[in-house]
RNA sequence: GCUGGCGUAGCUCAGCGGGUAGAGCAGCUGAUUUGUAAUCAGCGGGUCGGGGGUUCAAAUCCCUUCGCCAGCUCCA
């Protein structure tokens, strides 16, 4: 039998020999550390036998595939952990996920927060008797009827569902689950783990189903992993918006308003306004051209769309004398009526029609989330009408202006989806084939154009048409949902948007909705967490703190302020009667980029002391010096120190 | 909406086998006139999320409601 080893070398073993001897064979260190084999590609468990000729590598702990297989180990444990506990316990599923694992349990009583810590001692106990874990391969009746004497009915609907005659289980001691694996090969193979919380999940993910009680946790092959996981998630709390927000001042959710409704305070509206000018700024140089809606609208123009069918849920409606009216959910049809107020000729095309529009939508009360999440928000909305003919060259203006704004703002890691349609169902979509090929050919082509890496989503497209969606990833790595570009057959055609061909004939338009900032809310919630509140700036709502030594300075502390404010700066004035070591700390806190020192030395040359929120003190210079650098950061957009 | 957890001063938190509420920071007043992350002293501040109940007595026990947090489901 010829196994072709991870160098290229080929060698001969006996039918039958194991991966354990393959790898001894092959480099006695890599053996010691393998947790795994990849067989032509395919996971298999290192104490697994080969019966044909094959490639044979290796998995380690520094593997890609390492992460996985400890977490999905470690969910087995805290499983088998929970039995031993609580053998009463019902087990569903138990799989990695990318921050961890987690394991689902049916129980009548909730898990306790002391019930995880004797879990997770469990688990150390279980971990320390180093019971080897094998895999099991037996006729589904035997899993079964196993699964039944054990009253597991979750596991025997999951081995029940699993097609073929076969099923593989893991045991380890006296504890065995339905699983495909591939596994450590043994408890004591275990790396650094933790258990994080408990929460609920609907068996299968259904809401009609049960609800579970699901354990989460993260496992890592080495303890220093670990560590530095915990890390960032102490980090990630320490730059929630949530917190971050009403403490800069920015903004607040007042209960007697109610949830999911944003006040943005002096500050945060500062900060806003950058936004929303930038914004209208860039649109208006790329020929896009301002529109304002209103708020409200009778539930024809709704019914018409479609979206009070679809979403009536998520919409509130009233009456005026009877009529039913709608507080709008989104911008479109607004800016439908607006083309279809007269007759449009081709030459007119493209337009584009943007809004900062305020919308309401009824979100159940469960996903309410700081700003990221609410019932109000301003979407940052423009729709393109274009022929056919122009699509391709909209769809790159709209990337072009997507790829500036994520560079204006730092966001310097992204990742695209593009989303298609479902090849095996094409009766569920909106518009016909001619126009989606059209649209999934353009966003691809621009894409490409632009040298943009993206994945193709079959079967992801919402069923009105395809679409581009950008994950922007922040400071310290986490993923956000960013712009969106996505054609639209089912609008178009449901108002009735034509505009008139050269040849004189009705022709439907190509619709395209397209958001960068998203919503106004969640941008700002997420520019918050990327600079932890520390906003370059540009952005700062307070841009320096003019500050006095002592109250004979207070005069000198007051010309630079104003100094400043002539430039077009963001100065306040601290002239409170504190040391400056407190005056420093306040602006510190409140994550101001220059502080503006004035001391007697200062008053008298007729300078100023700067110091820098990320430099430190950067020593007395001329007023002109500090007020011309902040200018030019300011133009330019600097988004350093 | 669902499961679980949590709501005490503006903020962070203590008090909770029932006996009528406390600290630090912030705020206010005064003293101090200060050189790169907290000057000192004094003072004020709370329907213990709201409502109902048990009890001689409730921040503490029970019910209910609102809100927040984690997750599930949802997100045009």
């Amino acid at each position: 039998m010829r196994v072709t080893l991870p160098d290229g070398a080929v060698r001969v073993f006996p039918k039958g020999v194991t991966f354990e001897a393959i790898a001894e064979a092959f480099d006695p260190a890599v053996a010691r550390q393998a947790i795994a084999a990849l067989v032509d590609g395919v996971e298999r468990d290192i104490y697994l036998p080969l019966h044909a000729d094959a490639r044979v590598a290796f998995i380690t702990p520094d593997s890609p595939q390492a992460l996985e297989i400890y977490r999905h180990t470690t969910s087995h444990l805290l499983a088998h952990a929970v039995k031993d506990l609580f053998p009463e316990v019902k087990i569903g599923v138990g799989p990695a996920t990318e921050e961890g694992f987690f394991y689902d349990f049916e129980r009548e009583a909730p898990f306790t927060a002391e019930d995880l810590e004797r879990i997770e001692a469990r688990m150390r106990e279980i971990k320390a008797r180093d019971f080897p874990i094998r895999r099991i391969e037996q006729p589904k009746a035997e899993a079964l009827e196993y699964f039944n004497t054990l009253g597991d009915n979750l596991k025997v609907e999951l081995v029940a569902d699993k097609g073929g005659e076969v099923v593989s289980c893991y045991r380890q001691d006296r504890f065995m689950d339905f699983c495909t694996g591939p596994h450590l090969p043994s408890t004591g193979r275990i790396g650094a783990f933790k258990l994080l919380s408990v929460a609920g999940a609907y068996w299968k993910g259904s809401e009609q189903n049960q609800q579970l009680q699901r354990i989460y946790g993260t496992a890592f092959p080495r303890e220093d992993q670990l560590a530095q996981h915990l890390k960032l998630l102490e980090e990630a709390k320490k730059r929630d918006h949530r917190k971050l927000g009403p403490a800069l001042d920015l903004f607040s959710i007042e209960e007697t308003a109610g949830p999911g409704l944003i006040f943005w305070h002096p500050n945060g509206t500062v900060v806003r306004q950058i936004l929303e000018d930038f914004w209208k700024e860039e649109h208006r140089r790329r020929g896009y051209q301002l529109v304002t809606t209103p708020h409200i609208a009778r539930d024809e123009l709704w019914r018409l769309s479609g979206h009070l069918d679809y979403y009536k849920d998520n919409m509130y409606t009233f009456a005026i004398e009877e009529a039913g009216y709608v507080i709008k959910p989104m911008n479109c049809p607004g800016h439908s009526l607006i083309y279809k107020s007269r007759l449009r000729s081709y030459r007119e095309l493209p337009i584009r029609y943007a809004e900062l529009g305020t919308v309401y939508r009824n979100e159940r009360s469960g996903v309410l989330h700081g700003m990221m999440r609410v019932r109000g928000f301003t979407q940052d909305d423009a729709h393109i009408y274009c022929t056919r003919e122009q699509i391709l060259d909209e769809i790159l203006g709209v990337l072009d202006l997507v790829i500036a704004f994520l560079r204006a703002f730092g966001y310097e890691r992204y990742e695209v989806d593009l989303s298609v349609r479902d090849p095996a169902h094409p009766g569920r979509y909106a518009g016909d084939a001619s126009g989606w090929e059209m649209a999934e050919g353009a966003l691809t082509r621009a894409l490409e154009a632009r040298s943009l890496r993206f994945t193709r989503r079959e079967g992801e497209a919402v069923f009105y048409g395809p679409k581009i969606d950008v994950r922007m990833f922040d400071a310290i790595g986490r993923p956000w949902q960013g712009p969106t570009v996505q054609f639209d057959f089912n609008l178009p055609r449901r108002l009735g948007i034509h505009y008139i061909a050269a040849d004189s004939s009705a022709t439907p338009v190509v619709m395209v909705h397209r958001a960068i900032y998203g919503s106004l809310e969640r941008f700002m919630g997420a520019l918050v967490e990327h600079y932890a509140g520390a906003f370059p700036l540009w952005l700062a709502p307070v841009q320096a703190v003019a500050m006095s030594i002592t109250d004979r300075t207070r005069e000198h502390a007051r010309r630079i302020r104003d100094a400043m404010r002539e430039a077009g700066l963001r100065c306040d004035l601290d002239d409170r009667n504190e040391k400056i070591g407190a005056k420093i700390r306040d602006a510190q806190i409140m994550k101001v980029p220059f502080m503006l020192i004035a001391g007697d030395r200062e008053a008298q040359a007729g300078t100023v002391a700067v110091r820098s929120r990320k430099e430190g003190d950067l020593g007395p210079m001329p007023v002109e010096a500090i007020r011309d650098r902040m200018v030019t950061m300011q133009r330019e957009r600097v988004l350093g120190p």
